[in-house]
DNA sequence: CGGACCATTGACCATAGTCAACCGCCGTGG
DNA sequence: CCACGGCGGTTGACTATGGTCAATGGTCCG
């Protein structure tokens, strides 16, 4: 699992500082690595789970089902991510993670997590300061549904999702696979399935971008943020890397 | 400023366990008081503040402004509430917080804050789950706009905002007094104040609640929840408290 | 008394949702 | 081998929810 610690270390090294010390206190948490096939929950909702879950490869999402049966993407994870970090204070699980396409995690036992905070508390602060990226991700996700129109809000999701890969060094130049499909789409963007592929279809007239087939290709990053209204400064990435 | 060290333990307490010395510990935080005025701002959009803002008295928002001028709201505080606590760890505030009525609030500068965690790292946990539950609050936000109906989408913020003040003991029975006009209502549940206005009228129809003049008063919390879905697991409250 | 602000109402409009059919691709099994 | 079924995507016709525009009323305050 030393890839595990790579892609760990790497990922927190985005947004804050950690020193040898550091590095070498993260190598020594245990990571049990575990393949999640398509579609397949990491984390079900509802659960109080005593481990923490890494993502390796592929991607996951959170998501909450309410009574009526609507389920709601909250939130796409990338390699690296730590998708239910909250899980370290929070003991209740309020939603679910499920794999998109083939996954791979690592979990690791809460209870190392948190000595070793004790330990260095450096450490303990870059995880927090995880949990309060994921939170702004929240926030302009809220934004983005309260108050953006649909192409806008289509948009501002791609433009996202492909920052965040980017700054992770997981797209080739223009180019992003994504194991989304329009359904996800619907269910993350709040509108319906064929609104999805209208909305879809408008944004390839733009001539700014294009998603099929899983592939996302970005045509012209300045045009497409700026009917995204995308700006990036909410994810808090030291090395912003230019586009 | 004994009396900002009261509210902030009561509400750290509502979720996470405190002992003697860590309540000491607390206690020696320099806070110092400050009074907003209605709709003044409390912290900039864009400002790298240095201190944090413990809200003592009134309600305060979060809010963003997006590039068309719309203003969304992102969440609402109540006495106890630690509306900028990721500026801890998040340099650059990406949102405005601003006072609804009249508001009082303690300011703590940030780094005794973080050199009390490394001396107590309890502390530390406790004030990270407060921002985590901040998040989840932020969940439940994109939850309610992506995928509920308007008239449970408005339920469901009443049931919160009712459940939160509750149990922070700022209700009376079955009535709660909210500096919230319907222009602010437009801006959090992403509708038309026209819509607002007849969401209002058809709640108070249903003989559940009823939202006037800065008063929401609850008849039937029960039947109330039902409409709005709203299940409060995702506070991360300790003590439910029977309503 | 006049103006500002908030709430309310009505008439009309537009965006997105619903319903339903169809296409293309792929994997499976007769 | 090809037929079939399933899934994801696409399209069209119609509907409905909520938005826009505009006017009115009430209350507070200067």
């Amino acid at each position: 699992m030393d890839r595990a610690h790579d892609i760990l270390v790497r990922k927190l090294k985005e947004h804050s500082d950690l020193d040898e010390s550091d590095v070498e206190a993260l190598r020594s948490l245990a990571k049990t690595p575990r393949i999640i096939g398509p579609h397949e929950d990491v984390v079900i909702q509802g659960a109080k789970p005593r481990v923490s879950v890494i993502l390796l490869h592929g991607m996951v999402a959170r998501y909450k089902v309410i009574a009526t049966g609507r389920r709601q993407y909250l939130s796409f994870h990338l390699a690296g991510d730590w998708p239910d970090a909250q899980t370290l204070f929070l003991e209740r699980m309020d939603h679910g993670v499920c794999a998109l396409g083939e996954a791979l995690v690592a979990l690791v036992p809460h209870e190392e997590i948190i000595a070793l905070f004790k330990r260095r508390p450096n450490v303990g602060f870059a995880i927090w300061r995880e949990t309060l990226i994921d939170a702004a991700i929240f926030r302009e996700a809220v934004v983005r549904l309260g108050a953006r129109p649909v192409l806008m809000r289509m948009a501002h999701f791609f433009c996202e999702l492909y920052y965040r890969a980017r700054a992770s060094g997981l797209t080739k130049p223009g180019i992003c696979q994504l194991p989304i499909h329009q359904g996800h789409l619907a269910e993350t963007l709040g509108i319906a399935l064929v609104t999805v592929n209208r909305t879809l279809q408008a944004l390839r007239r733009t001539g700014t971008m294009e998603f099929r087939d899983e592939n996302l290709a970005i045509h012209d990053w300045k045009a497409l943020c700026e009917i995204a209204d995308f700006d990036p400064d909410y994810l808090n990435l030291k090395r912003p890397g230019r586009l």
